[in-house]
DNA sequence: TTAACACTTGAACAAGTATTCAAGTTATAG
DNA sequence: CTATAACTTGAATACTTGTTCAAGTGTTAA
């Protein structure tokens, strides 16, 4: 209870700033996935991939269960779809020329959005 | 044309991961400043908000123009006001507990949201 | 048990970002 | 002209984040 807001914020979208995170949150969105879910779709290191959750966790991002052996996450707040809506949006409009459209034309979107 | 799309996400997030670069938007967001005057709300040195200025410039969210020997910036687009209020329904919901809610109660909501 | 799978952690190093300083530009006023 | 206000730029350094590696935990399956 001391930082002032818009540092928070700033801290807040740092914590969207990578593209590990970003599918991360995308693929949660959809649906909990299991760790080696999300490392099926993700092509990075199961360490490193660890590491990025770590930073969604520690951000109340996503939440973490136990099941099965396995290790579930899920998005903590349905909001983060909106403002993942929102970003696309603007991205669109303002810089929709370093944005590689092939993906979406291929129909994975669901996994590079 | 080359990047994906989460990856140009993940930057432009990381564009926004700055407490002066959330303030800039948000006073430009309520009307365009003079670099001056948003050098008078928020207190870092001009050479410092030149470089995060020209940050945001690169990123497309603001752009320049010279009037009256001054420099006058602007967003670029008006959706960066949805996003941020999106973020802020999403902090509220999520990481409340680390924000502090003096300056919204006294009424400084336009510097420091 | 032991092995294998599904993860997490910490430490070390690499890579990226922020801040400062000194110098430079542009425009207006004296 | 010369000075001053309003900015911008580039380079140096300090700081923060990302990635990898090696080691460790928990759980199921032979």
């Amino acid at each position: 209870m001391k930082r002032p807001l818009y540092e928070v914020k700033a801290e807040f979208f740092r914590n969207l700033g990578h593209p590990a995170r970003i599918r991360v949150l995308e693929l949660l969105s959809q649906r909990d996935h299991a760790v080696h879910e999300l490392l099926a779709e993700i092509p990075i290191e199961p360490s490193n991939l660890s590491h990025q959750l770590g930073v969604l966790r520690r951000a109340g991002l996503v939440q973490q269960t136990r099941r099965d052996g396995q290790v579930y996450y899920s998005v903590s707040a349905p909001e983060i779809r909106d403002l993942l809506l929102a970003a696309r949006a603007i991205l669109s409009d303002v810089v929709s020329d370093q944005i590689d459209l092939r993906s979406e034309l291929r129909g994975d979107w669901l996994a590079s959005s």
